[in-house]
DNA sequence: TAATAATGATAGTATTACTATTATTTATTA
DNA sequence: TAATAAATAATAGTAATACTATCATTATTA
């Protein structure tokens, strides 16, 4: 972003590290798009080095396969989440506010002002809703959770547990409701969008308000606290 | 099962019934194993064939392809769930108590005695907990969704937002908190398996008592109301 | 300016995701 | 029980996918 953030991700990640050079932000900013257009299953490192103008060679050079690609994407997601956390609760105190403006954030993160320019944060938002979970639910979870791949959402769900700790030392699943909060943040808003039965949320236009005020709703009832606001 | 029910599933899933012949049950016994023990992305028909001793084309005459043979086991399971909240909380008249039975019957679904003879329930469980999101994961969602293939899902939601609302009818949310209990049922088995920073539960040897009791836990918490023991 | 590294162009291979055709077995029914 | 139909097996074939390899070209950097 201007401000010159490096978002650090895992280096057994890549092959050649996209940061660093213009293709490979392009393989970044053009893979978010076409995943998002046609879904991960339909995605190929064929279709994605066409609509970029390379080569499918090229695009090898920087990812082992599209599997690898995806894990990156959603590292990355979270890690960004992470640093809008940081910043937004950066001079709060008071933990109650703290956790509000830490679900705040998750639900509307991709809303934060623009930042990296090979990122469409808002495109990338929608990826993480719709493939995310499938980064971890694989055959080689072990391995690649040996390897580090998941580290940057279980450091993010400790950082939120942390938060939850203080609001309420005495409950009893605080990494349990960190990262329940994220998988139902994305959960409600895809569900609201396509299976809106399995969910009491509406979303229009991106406004995803209902969700916020669900999040907290669950969030300050099981920690037997009041919202602040 | 010996005491003949008939798992009633979406005939558009299916190109000929598998569960009318045998060919059709060894399919879905087979796939069932083999999808456990390679995963979704590694499996597919010729393998299958190959492990039953029948051919591609045999199995391609019931189903389209693996994206609606995974959608059909997911169909199967969670009907089967169904089945078994109906049986358990038959005679149960305190929808607290009502509640307790179906969170029991979720987390131990596979648990319950053998069935039908085709399908291995404890593994199906474990198939559910590692690929089941990846059914409505995808491209054709809305689509699939309007003919139908989710039902048996949105109708187990519905049927458990129901029990939620006898227990607490002014909870504003029953249809999320039910469908967040199925997700996170298995979401926090898996975590436990894999990720176990996720979570705070554990689990050993098929022993789910901690998902369990965090289930119960959170439901009753934001139901505000206490369970019976 | 020479050397080095990154990218592009092109080709090739094994596997996947099917479809088609014909032969054979099994089930049905006359 | 023979005739007929239906299901399955065997085999082959095609287009797309998921890569790997090679060599030419263009940038970069020493």
């Amino acid at each position: 972003m201007s401000v010159g953030i490096k978002i650090s991700l895992n280096d057994k990640l890549y092959l050649r590290d996209p940061q660093q050079t213009s293709l490979g932000q392009n393989i970044i900013r053009h893979s978010i798009l076409l995943i998002d257009e046609i879904g991960f299953e339909d995605f190929n490192f064929k279709k994605l080095s066409l609509q970029m103008g390379s080569t499918e060679a090229s695009v090898y050079r920087y990812f082992e396969n599209k599997h690898l690609l995806l894990i990156y994407l959603v590292s990355w997601y979270w890690e960004w989440v992470s640093y809008l956390i940081d910043i937004n609760t950066m001079n709060i105190e008071d933990p109650v506010r703290k956790l509000e403006k830490t679900i705040e954030t998750v639900v509307y993160a991709s809303k934060d002002n623009p930042s990296i320019d090979y990122v469409n944060e808002s495109v990338l938002h929608r990826l993480i809703i719709s493939e995310g979970t499938k980064a971890y639910h694989t055959k080689l979870v072990d391995k690649e959770n040996r390897d580090g791949f998941f580290l940057n959402y279980k450091r993010l769900s400790e950082k939120v547990a942390d938060v939850i700790i203080e609001v309420n030392p005495e409950f009893p699943y605080p990494h349990a409701l960190a990262s329940n909060m994220f998988e139902m943040a994305n959960n409600h808003i895809y569900f609201a969008l396509h299976l809106p039965r399995l969910t009491d949320v509406a979303v229009k236009d991106g406004n995803y308000d209902e969700v916020q005020k669900m999040l907290k709703y669950f969030a300050f009832s099981l920690l037997k606290c009041d919202q602040k606001k």
